[in-house]
DNA sequence: CGCTAAACGAGACGGTACGTCGAGTCTTACT
DNA sequence: AGTAAGACTCGACGTACCGTCTCGTTTAGCG
């Protein structure tokens, strides 16, 4: 497995110019026009491939929107490193609002939709794109507490939903803004906590 | 308004019964199978209605959907009133948390479906059942701010989705639980803060 | 009849203006757009009365159409009246083509259609138009056997449809003109027969 | 053409199965009902065939119809040759009036009524059908001319219509006969003409 | 170098749902 | 009772995609 050439039986390999051409299409139309354009048909005309050809790689819609979206958004917003953990969930939490307000939240919420119906699309997304961002996150976290910027006990799931589930929120219904302002604001008021502070 | 009878012109009027079997084979639909299962011609067939009824009284998919589930929802879980709004903010929560496991989250996700599409229907249910909620909720930061249960300066719109958008979150993507303990966590966690407390 | 007051029931007599706005929408909409454009709905529509009125009065699109068509057409074209019997066949005639060439032809052809499903609407256009026209034809040709412009022996219905049936085809299939010219080729041609004639 | 292999682009070759089926069901249905329930929708439902698939085909109801009749009716018929045109023309003339008295009359006047709406149908119709049987009419009178049966003078367009024009219009408003007397002595008629014959 | 086998394009096919139109029936208020 | 208004059921329209299928063509490795 490691010095082996990926084992292949005969026949005509893949061709991985019509892959990157159906996936590049993939992302386009569902950037444009979002989950409405986006049709297995469609892809195909705007990507020169046949229909078949799609089917035979990708089962449906949803596996091919989430491997279209992933491939694009898995090298973006890489977790800040720096002293401050706090300042660092900051600037993510900026970040990712920022690629939410843009295309990305158009992939996002479209590929939502399609996971509400595809249970298999719902899994390739939380495991494709939303745990691997957590894992990063709780490492922040972790290092948060270390330094003692973060308390102790906290619940890391919860606190991360809390603060990222309301930007998912926003996304999808538009009900309040997802600018940095916004942003910060959420993080001031997830840090500090809703009950009254006594004094130092 | 009174006294006055209903103004109406001339013309058969709405058959109301039709109306109620629209909506409810609409709800019905919807909380089986889901968006999927929400077809215009299955809640014609299922209601007994012709489908040219349907689109008289409803524009599109989003419309109807939105107005079934609000005729259902519109009664349920209304804001408890205890002595402690922090205790009626975490009892409010455990009741959405606990509809959203059942029926009621298969309604919530479809029309977010819906909504993302159809931007009226976005509105629809902002207007129709988020924004009378969260007005609803307001009024416990409120009283809570008032009793000095909440800290003054808290912004409300940001405070009310760090929580409610956990749960909207988890509704939709199902990587975390909605159990009763988990809200309870969750309202603790933001409630508490992220950071450390001096010691009393 | 000539004194008395047309003998009534209670109840609010028919309004005649209605019953020829519907006439007069009918046949303009036939006019304008055969028997396509020609819709209940479109009558209603464009009378200004309500569909229950012409259904309450006529039982189907054929009569109506029949009735707007009877109406109009009915003082039209009256058989010419002159000393040779044959000159007013070919009269007739080619009155009979310039009206079919023209609006009446869309009208007649678009009854014919209609004829096609309704079994009432051939009849009534087969004993309401037809027949009158062929008994006027009738008395032509009595006419003319007896003045000896025409062999006695000949059946007058089969002579009537080789010469309106020519017509009536080129109405409906348009392979053949229906200009005077034609109209007088074709008297002839039936007048003298196909076979050749002993000369005198 | 006699050794070329039909030359054929990529794809799917088209389904002959299913091409029968469909002219097939749409033949029997005219038969049936005649136009009324000759429908795309029930055409599919009995065939087995997709709508699409027929759509993809046939532009419209009038192409279709045409088509299925066609491909029976060609075959039907062919002018009989003996000694006589005169004879042969009386005998294809009973033949096309044994037909229409029959299935293929529903066939004729269904067709002629969808040929009002569409001028496709109406040219397909006058192109397929019609002036193929009037060119074969036109042989039959040449050699009666040629062989002194007929007039030399005579218009065959006129003539023609004049005898297969009364059985047209005796097809669509049945105000008179087509059996073999009928159209014998119809033929007598038009033979012999309406003036009178000096004695030979 | 020719054989085998998979990839690929093209596009036909059976379906399901769409949103619209017109037919003909009905229920109501007004005259 | 006649009429306008308009709600209602029903059936068909023509279209868009779905996911599957059957072709002919291409592109590799293996014998």
């Amino acid at each position: 497995m490691s010095t082996a050439v990926e084992a292949r039986g005969p026949g005509r390999p893949r061709c991985e110019g019509t892959k990157q051409a159906i996936l590049r299409a993939a992302y386009d139309l569902l950037e444009e026009g979002g989950i409405a354009a986006f049709t297995i048909e469609a892809v195909a005309q705007r990507s020169g491939a046949a229909k078949t050809t799609i089917y035979r790689w990708w089962p449906n819609k949803g596996a091919l929107a989430i491997e279209s979206f992933l491939q694009v958004v898995e090298k973006q917003n890489p977790f800040p490193q720096s002293a401050s953990a706090i300042a660092d969930l900051k600037t993510q939490l900026r970040g990712v609002a920022r690629l939410f307000r843009g295309r990305v939240g158009q992939l996002v919420s479209s590929i939502m939709v399609e996971a509400q119906t595809d249970p298999e699309t719902r899994r390739a997304f939380v495991d494709g794109y939303l745990n691997p961002r957590r894992a990063a996150a709780r490492k922040v976290f972790e290092r948060g507490i270390a330094s003692g910027e973060l308390r102790a006990g906290l619940d890391f799931d919860l606190a991360c939903d809390a603060l990222y589930g309301a930007i998912y929120m926003r996304l999808l219904l538009r009900h309040g803004g997802l600018g940095d302002a916004a942003v910060d604001l959420l993080a001031e008021t997830v840090l500090d906590g809703l009950r009254p502070r006594p004094a130092p």
